[in-house]
RNA sequence: GCCCUCAUCGUCUAGGGGACCAGGACGUAGCCCUUUCAAGGCUAAAACCGGGGUUCGAAUCCCCGUGAGGGCACCA
């Protein structure tokens, strides 16, 4: 009966009724449900029909999980008319086409986003101090984003807070960027189409849409003092009132409003903010939100030193830079509403809002700041500048791999691309709302892969600064000649350091002859002896010819007939450390000479 | 207090009603290799926040909790 049906076979709605209606009867049907596929990715599922009288019969004679009958339809809903391209499933997936019917009618709910021909996006950070690890990581997302639908990335720098901004700021915001390589299109330092891009620098512009706004009536002059404000939230909080202007000022009459200012009160320009329904927006990354608009404050558009608040810039500048998209942080979802409504009064087009989820501390114990210093488990310090990242020994195609995975996935098992794959795959909705700390010691892990893939004369030139930055003047061929050792060792670059300590360590090396006796080497010194006369006369002095005769010495004075015991006090003996590159490598980069001198104080110490 | 957002191994995540006794990665542990430490290879332990509901079937949809984060500034 049902099981007969085959692929290819035309089954119309009616019919797939009669088969569930027969089948039920024969207590083997369970369900069925369809989905609908507008395209590859977004389904709408509905189900038309869950038999009647199935859960009992389920329940009263229960099926095995064998013998559950399933049909499951995947149709393709055609944007005309006609036959609809479907799958039914009768416990296996077959193809069958399926004729159009009411049944199957599915209401449209799931658009998928759509992205305008021109994509422009901005980055927009406060020049309060360096970028930020969070900042960065927005900003790279922009960027993705951006570089993905060939559009605009655009830097302003928003520094309306005159009392916050650090000279100096907006450089290193602008170093950290072009650390990561995260360039702009448009910027205070390279100008632009729709300059200038720092908003103390448009404050004309504020000033104009504010008095705009308050000749049509979307806003108010307002004269509250700071310490009236002050003394109205602590009433509020005293009396459990919901905490907020109250809008008294709103209420001021026309002539009230002129005596204030021929007595030359200062006063803010305040939105008026609608006081009834609700306002809702649709957001790329977590679908629609919804606020009362009771919840909405009237916030204050221009301060009373005539420069804008964060939500008049941010509306003026991300309009008439034409800026279709806006990717910020999280915490701006609250004010997103009253932004809504500013385009709303403006009359203008709202850019599309996703809001990206914030970075938290590693304890999860709030968001990660740079005020709040903060420690990992193994009770290293967090970092969270950019430019700490660069001074740890990061690399910065690293640190965008590393910042790419949080918060995005790229589709694919990989955890390592390039930032280009990364791009080609970046979608908005592939965004997790979630929040998430940094996974450090993935960092460290990524950081070491990219380090592998350096070549040795990269990776030299790259470990300079390091070592010069901790007083290791090591000659470039030394550097060179242990590279290759030291790539797979290293997390970060700073990591060499104390690999290559021993080049520098104080003579004689604190080492005890107990430290350098092995079971497997009976004739420890004798062994030394041979190796000292070996090093003082070997030509070339080469990390292949090293390597060679110091194996054989070894395999001849172990008592298993291997190099490894004799190898492993003889690089102790050399370098004075537990750990440290290969010996080969280590006695090239030491040279002859001292490699001589050590031996020598070794054969001393245990000859003693 | 009010409002908003979020919730899968320790961590970053996959997951869109049956393919999941939940997959990957880092980290952790063990073994192999080995010249110390790494790297590399193999193996293992490790999660659907709780409770209801819808459904034949829920990690997935809905509701209620709980927890975490954010907002309620003349800061952004």
């Amino acid at each position: 009966m049902i099981l007969s049906t085959q692929p290819g076979k035309l089954v119309s709605t009616s019919s797939t009724r009669a088969i569930i209606g027969a089948s039920l009867r024969m207590g083997v049907i369970a369900a069925i449900t369809v989905r609908r596929q507008p395209n590859n990715n977004a389904w709408d599922k509905k189900k038309i029909c869950s038999g009647p009288g199935c859960p009992t019969a389920v329940k009263a004679n229960p099926i095995p999980k064998s013998r559950l009958v399933i049909i499951r339809a995947n149709f393709i809903m055609p944007v005309g008319n006609g036959i609809m391209d479907a799958s039914l499933r009768v416990c296996e997936y077959i193809t069958l086409p399926l004729p159009r019917s009411s049944v199957f009618s599915i209401s449209q709910s799931h658009s998928p986003t759509e992205v305008p021909m021109t994509v422009r996006v901005r980055f927009s950070p406060s020049p309060t101090g360096y970028l930020h690890i969070g900042g960065a990581r927005t900003a790279l997302f922009n960027w993705m984003f951006a570089r993905k639908h060939a559009g605009t990335f655009i830097l302003r720098i928003e520094d309306t807070d005159q009392k916050r901004t650090v000279p100096g700021a907006v450089e290193a915001i602008m170093d950290g960027l072009r650390w990561l390589g995260l360039d702009w299109d448009e910027g205070p330092d390279i100008g632009g189409a729709y300059g200038p891009y720092i908003q103390t620098q448009r404050a004309a512009l504020y000033q104009q849409w504010a008095n705009w706004l308050l000749e049509h009536d979307h806003a108010y002059k307002c004269f509250c003092t700071e310490k009236e404000l002050d003394t109205m939230r602590q009433y509020q909080k005293e009396n459990k009132l919901p905490i907020g202007y109250d809008r008294r000022c709103r209420t001021l009459t026309p002539e009230q409003v002129a005596a204030k200012e021929a007595a030359a009160i200062p006063y803010v320009i305040r939105f008026k903010m609608k006081l009834e329904g609700e306002t809702s927006f649709h957001d790329a990354i977590r679908g629609q939100i919804r606020f009362p608009n009771q919840q909405v404050q009237d916030n204050i558009l221009l301060k009373s030193d005539g420069l804008p608040t964060y939500h008049l810039a941010n509306v003026v500048d991300d309009h008439f830079m034409q800026i279709s998209h806006i990717m910020r942080a999280d915490e701006w979802i609250s004010t997103a509403p009253l932004h809504v409504n500013l385009y709303a009064a403006f009359g203008w087009a709202m850019p599309l809002l996703g809001h990206l989820p914030v970075i938290l501390n590693p304890s999860g114990k709030g968001k990660l700041s740079k005020r709040t210093q903060a420690f990992n488990d193994d009770g290293s310090q967090v970092l969270v500048k950019v430019q700490e990242f660069q001074e740890a020994g990061y690399l910065p195609q690293a640190v965008n791999n590393f910042l790419a995975n949080v918060g995005w996935q790229s589709g694919s098992d990989e955890e390592k691309f390039t930032l280009a794959s990364a791009v080609a795959r970046f979608r908005l909705e592939d965004v997790n709302p979630a929040p998430s700390r940094l996974p450090y010691s993935k960092l460290d892990w990524l950081n070491g892969l990219y380090i592998q893939e350096m070549e040795p004369l990269d990776l030299a030139k790259a470990l300079k600064p390091f070592l010069d930055g901790a007083g290791y003047e090591v000659n470039s061929e030394a550097l060179l000649a242990v590279t290759p050792a030291l790539r797979p060792r290293l997390k970060r670059l700073s990591d060499a350091i104390p690999f290559l300590q021993f080049l520098f360590a104080e003579q004689p090396l604190s080492l005890t002859p107990d430290q350098l006796v092995h079971k497997q080497l009976p004739e420890g010194a004798a062994a030394f002896r041979e190796a000292l006369t070996f090093i003082e006369t070997v030509e070339p002095y080469t990390v292949d010819r090293l390597a060679e005769g110091l194996r054989q010495i070894g395999e001849k004075h172990s008592s298993n007939g291997k190099a490894g015991p004799f190898l492993g006090v003889m690089r102790l003996a050399v370098t004075g450390q537990e750990v440290s590159p290969p010996l080969f490598e280590s006695l090239y980069a030491l040279g002859r000479g001292r490699a001589v001198t050590r031996l020598q104080q070794i054969i001393d110490l245990l000859t003693a």
